[in-house]
DNA sequence: AAAGCGGGGTT
DNA sequence: AACCCAGCTTT
């Protein structure tokens, strides 16, 4: 008997006693199904984000948008600010498209079936799985990092997990014994079991584990080694110049390109190299010019190097498309990515409306 | 198949 | 400083 053969029991066991409560999941363990909306929300919000940091974005979403008639409705804008500090911010621009192919192609019932989640703008297979599972109770697989972890480390699987391949052998692998009568729970116990006692970077709990008895990495010693991970590229460096301009009061904000990084989100205007030239070529004249210090911000795969410049600007003139922002605008209207936070409290003493 | 896309907690 | 997180989309 394979070892993933012999996990379903004592996971679902291990699952009633230890499962985490959150607010987007039914009662644990009795195989209850949860709300298809909810689900949904909070697995986008989950993706490649912990449990820990969604928390408190997912109750004030909810609060602000209980339904998919809300969320397609929406204003882009708002929906950024609710975004604001979460990443990945095409998720919520994908969660809106979806949302608005429910209301026209399904006439705003969640679709029910593994191909019709698919179908849906930013639901992967792992998305698919989860709300499937979760909200219809279908036996499909979920599998995330968490389960892609604890898979290689059951089955000794030295395959690298960041491979496709990999990931389907281990999908199908699962898809044999998922359970019939608890699909939802036993990815989720899949999941959390992977978050609190198979730990990732070789320090797994295993004397709590469910399956310490025939986990083929624990019986081979083998823990540390488990899973096999290609290396990630190394991130590249840049130095920017970050121009805070301000003006009676207000700062001067614009919106950042369609496409790419943080797009479509608002920042305070800055450019690679830069120096105080590029003022000129905005047509802003500047009464005063001070150096504001520096701050960093590192992403997946670049890694800002910032500088402040710190402007009066000496008339209101600005380029097409920006604006002035008060103190108010700033907290309830833009949505400013966490990159600039490190000059927050800069603009914090400048501002005055 | 590889690269782009955030931000923050843990080790 | 590296690793990793309830991944998906585009190239």
């Amino acid at each position: 008997m394979k070892e993933l053969d012999r996990l379903p029991i004592p996971l679902l066991a291990w699952y009633r006693e230890n499962a985490r409560v959150l607010p987007w999941r039914p009662a644990p363990g009795g195989g209850a199904l949860g709300d298809p909306y909810r689900v949904w929300v909070s697995e986008i919000m989950l993706q490649q984000t912990r449990v820990a940091a969604v928390l408190d974005y997912y109750r004030r979403f909810m609060a602000a948008l209980p339904a998919v008639a809300d969320l397609a409705a929406v204003e882009e804008d708002r929906l950024m600010k609710l975004w604001q500090g979460l990443g990945y911010y095409n998720r919520a621009r994908n969660l809106q498209k979806a949302a608005r192919q429910i209301m026209a192609d399904h006439g705003g019932v969640f679709p029910g079936t593994y191909e019709g989640l698919l179908s849906l703008a930013g639901v992967g297979e792992y998305t698919a799985g989860a709300v499937a599972s979760i909200a219809f109770g279908l036996p499909v697989p979920a599998v995330d990092g968490n389960v892609l972890r604890v898979v290689a480390r059951l089955t000794g699987d030295a395959g690298d997990i960041t491979k496709p391949e990999t990931k389907r052998r281990m999908r199908g692998a699962l898809e044999a014994v998922i359970p019939a009568g608890a699909p939802g729970d036993f990815n989720q116990a899949m999941m959390d079991l992977g978050a609190m006692v198979c730990l990732p970077n070789g320090a797994p709990l295993c004397a709590r584990c469910p399956a310490r008895g025939f986990c083929r990495a624990l019986l081979e010693n083998r823990t540390g080694e488990l899973p096999v991970k290609a290396p990630k590229r190394a991130r590249r460096v840049e130095a920017r110049t970050v121009y805070l301009i301000f003006r009676r009061g207000r700062v001067a904000l614009r919106r950042r390109p369609e496409k790419g990084l943080l797009s479509g989100l608002w920042e305070y205007p800055n450019e690679p190299g830069g120096g105080p030239g590029l003022l000129e070529e905005w047509g802003v004249t500047p009464l005063r010019l001070e150096r504001g210090g520096t701050a960093r911000h590192v992403f997946t795969h670049i890694e800002w190097q910032m500088e402040a410049l710190i402007a009066q600007a000496a008339e209101d003139a600005l380029p097409e498309g920006w604006v002035w922002a008060g103190r108010e605008a700033l907290r309830t209207l833009y949505a400013v990515p966490s990159a600039f936070q490190g000059f927050a409290h800069l603009v914090e003493e400048h501002i005055c409306e």
